[in-house]
DNA sequence: TGCTGTGTTTGCAACGTTGTACAGACTGAA
DNA sequence: TTCAGTCTGTACAACGTTGCAAACACAGCA
């Protein structure tokens, strides 16, 4: 079933079946007509596996992300599969696991040609990666990383959400704030700017923001929050808020303090970050940083399109996507709301 | 960059470069040597728009699931990106919103060429909506719905899920099981065979299983399931346990027996259907009846390849997945250790 | 009648790859 | 020396599509 067999079954020639079929101009309506109705008869379909080959783009993107099972990746890839079929492009998952060597296979172009662009989420991948790349297949990194390199970057204010975060804390009057999810090693890791917006805001305040207080995790998923969360317990200190880099951080840890019989939030108040759908139905709903997903997705397939169109222009741009600070039960109250709070703050 | 690139670089034909890209045999070790030289120098990759026309397969499935935004549809998607990976296969991730029109669409083969197959999760899609359908594209279905059609149907044993989850309830002392998630309209929905289960199982218990006790919800998602279960408390009843048809209805409820201030498990006991990883990391841990996502999301691939290869021999197989019962906290416990419940039950 | 111009349709080549068929070179045996 | 048989490498066509340029038809006008 191929435009011969139309162009045959019509009686005319195989371009103008391909003329008609791309609504050409300069087709007489009554060869329309004709045409179009052997289409039918036959149901002809475009093969875009040709189609590509001779134009040389598949309208395929590719959207690689660390793991599917975090519910702020699931919820993105709706969004980009949203925002790509607004411009009739198919989107083609990808999993890194957060590894860096799947991070560079896939940021070198492993499926080159298959896709006309890629949007990756990395969290391991060095800057010094992408440099051998060949630049064939657009490139838009997603999240926080802060890169030097020629492709577009999309993520939110990272410092200034976080900020935010904990001087909603300081509000509600909580001075000892943990911090969790920090990583180990490389200082460019998604956690360092959320980190810096944490201390930023302490220090600003005037509050200590002790070393103590900053808890690092292995991964970023429930159980890594949960384990972090009994660590910093098991240390003996007593913070009266935790601010968690993303939201599965925030419930794993919102869970070992249950089990430890601290109530959230009169205890202990709990910031997230990801605005995950699952915050929204525990037990104590929760306080969280909600990136603008739509936007965020939005702005890559924007981005990839930009650099698949004006070809030459050189890519690059740091595009900061919106966020605003969700308040819900884990930090609703101030200190003075705990009844076995021993110190008391002064009143309203 | 070309077969046509090299094969000049290498002063040999195109053929033979195709031959070492493709290690054929009866290439001599000096000429192989000779042309992987100039295919490294150069930088070859084949193009796999190119291969894909002329071989006429793509090496892409799809798969189609009502939401992403549902955890469990977006591990099964990891795990069936995982096992297309192990026959380098590559995934693109389609959306129905569980519509019947998106639905149908898929189905009838948009998209069609680009891919080699289809997995399908249907929510709304009609046998009839099959009918109609090319065939050159290998169809598998997945989920809970009979259908007869000619295409593989991959799902767990529904009913027999069902019964485990309920006489999991009846063996904890619970007798006024309701159950969450049917639907209202087609006696084929999803929830049906979860809620022949439920039926079955209290009846061959001698437990009544009055309809009041099985509360339609709209969608499936939390906020269905708080609604849900409001709306039954409203109602006066007071049941002592809660099937849920899947983990976010379970959710959901127990955020509004939460709210009630009746307390999980013991004035209610919950179980859910999915084990997605939410349920493990509430106040309350979920019992839910696990399907094995690894399992299904393998025997989806492996039905399609196998329709893919042996094609002419007709699929229309019923594949059954396995599944187990995970008891965690929100069961635990017999109704004996409700303190508030006034009437006794007999001791240990 | 012939010429120009506009509008419509067509043939050819090419995108990059691989299957088929064949040509040439080389080996060993008669 | 010749012949068959094997091993290597090549030419050609085809997968289904579209861009380009040429061919064609026809109307209007000189």
């Amino acid at each position: 079933m191929s435009l011969k067999d139309v162009a045959q079954r019509a009686g005319v020639s195989i371009k103008t079946v391909s003329n008609v079929v791309n609504n050409h101009p300069h087709v007489a309506p009554a060869m329309r007509a004709r045409v179009q109705a052997a289409i039918d008869e036959l149901g002809y379909r475009p093969n875009p596996t040709a189609r590509h080959l001779r134009k040389g783009r598949t309208g395929i993107i590719a959207l690689a992300v660390p793991e599917l099972g975090n519910p702020y990746f699931a919820e993105l890839a709706g969004a980009v599969i949203d925002a790509a079929a607004e411009h009739e492009y198919t989107v083609l998952l990808d999993r890194t696991g957060g590894r860096r060597d799947k991070e560079v296979l896939v940021s070198q172009g492993f499926r080159t040609r298959v896709i006309d662009g890629l949007i990756l989420s990395p969290i391991e991948l060095e800057v010094a990666d992408l440099q051998g790349r060949s630049d064939d297949v657009p490139l838009v990194l997603l999240g926080e990383r802060e890169y030097d390199a020629p492709h577009d970057h999309i993520a939110v204010d990272n410092v200034a959400a976080a900020r935010e975060a904990v001087r909603h804390l300081l509000g509600r009057g909580r001075t000892r704030i943990a911090c969790l999810g920090a990583g180990k090693d490389s200082a460019n890791r998604p956690a360092h700017l959320r980190l810096l917006g944490w201390r930023q805001e302490l220090t600003a305040a005037g509050v200590p923001a002790p070393d103590s207080l900053v808890v690092p995790v292995g991964g970023w998923d429930r159980a890594d929050g949960a384990r972090g969360m009994a660590r910093l317990l098991d240390s003996g200190l007593r913070p009266d808020a935790v601010f968690a880099f993303n939201d599965l951080i925030a419930i794993g840890a919102m869970r070992t303090l249950h089990e430890r019989g601290l109530r959230v939030p009169q205890d202990v108040a709990v910031v997230g970050f990801d605005d995950i759908a699952e915050g929204r139905f525990g037990a104590v709903s929760l306080t969280t940083v909600s990136p603008d997903k739509q936007a965020i997705a939005r702005m890559a397939v924007a981005s990839l399109l930009r650099s698949l169109s004006a070809n030459g222009e050189p890519a690059g741009r740091e595009l900061t996507a919106p966020h605003r600070l969700v308040e819900r039960e884990s930090t609703l109250g101030g200190v003075r709301d705990r009844p076995t709070d021993q110190v008391g703050t002064k009143g309203r």
